[in-house]
DNA sequence: ATTACTGTTAGTACCTAGTCATAATATCGG
DNA sequence: CCGATATTATGACTAGGTACTAACAGTAAT
């Protein structure tokens, strides 16, 4: 019934990971020790009491609310570009682009970088994305640099044009796209 | 100095509501009076303690969590979500999300619309994007309500899950999108 | 002038979910 | 079996309250 204490611990953490809310008198019944030895535990992990959980669940709210739409008019910078033939963005990942759980960029972003190197490259003043076929190869974290290196492939029909797009974090592969775009052919 | 009970109780509201943290301490220092009288005054408006106040900003973030990715990561507005069966979402297009030469929607926005409900669906910690194949069957401009519906299709492996995403503005397609999911466990 | 009422302040007991410090007991490995 | 580690118990204290009773000042009505 009653586990080690080194187990205990670490399921002491995940729990209150996963559940904040709970009380040191619940945690005692769910482990079957006395309160004293939940709070011993929590002192040997530097897991704060409740109310101060609590506060903390309250106040990263609070903030998180204050960021609003991370989604700007940032996509990445320009580096080198030929229109109708290449182009090259680079993109910085930053907590803003990153799931707050587990610090992964969301695809969006590599998407949004991707398909405006995409419309960018195009020598056209309206320039669309049609349709697109991606691959989100190896994912990215905080921290990293993603650069975008976008080729255009020819032409199918007058007023549609092929562009391939691949990024990379330190030359591995992470996103490749193949983008079809509209264009208006002026 | 003092104000008369009405107007306290006024900016008592409004300034507890601003900032839930507040004790009831400061707030007495902050209007003159004693503690009893902000007491009562809670008590009239019914306004909870301060802890109260703290679990319930708390919970608002906590129980409104989908799984994979919390509410307000997501982009647009779920208005309706089954897990690992189907989601519902709603993007209003503003001047954020457009070119401002021609006032159509950049394609990024309805792929973040789609790819981040496609993230919502799954029932799983960890879910990312694999790969996509999405298409823009129409152009969507400023003013106009993209609606997103997911539907997951199934499992090809047991990391991997499909799902579908279909917008509409006025029950015409605007984008359509095929989505491999990659997710960790269950 | 007395009564009634409102608004404010004061004080008590009690509560929760802890803290800290110390002591006593239980359990395990060698 | 002994000693170290682990656990439980005990008491005193804290913040930030609730719930209740009592007192008092100022105003209005009778």
């Amino acid at each position: 019934m009653r586990k080690p204490k080194k187990e205990r611990q670490i399921l002491l953490k995940e729990t209150i990971e996963q559940k904040p809310f709970i009380t040191d008198e619940a945690l005692a019944k769910l482990f079957q020790v006395s309160i004293q030895t939940i709070r011993l535990d929590r002192m040997e992990l530097n897991i704060p009491e409740l109310r101060e959980r609590i506060k903390s669940v309250a106040a990263s709210n609070w903030n998180e609310t204050v960021k609003a739409l991370p989604l700007e008019e940032v996509i990445g910078e320009i580096i080198d570009l030929e229109l109708d033939k290449r182009a090259i963005s680079i993109l910085d990942i930053t907590k803003d682009h990153v799931f707050s759980r587990n610090k992964i960029a969301r695809g969006h972003h590599l998407f949004a970088q991707a398909n405006s190197l995409a419309v960018a490259v195009i020598n056209d003043d309206l320039a669309l994305t049609a349709n697109a076929e991606i691959k989100f190869t190896r994912q990215v974290v905080e921290g990293e640099r993603v650069i975008a290196k976008a080729r255009v492939l020819g032409q199918d029909k007058p007023s549609r044009t092929k562009v391939e797009v691949e990024s990379f974090v330190d030359n591995e592969m992470v996103f490749q796209g193949d983008f079809v775009m509209y264009r208006s052919n002026q």
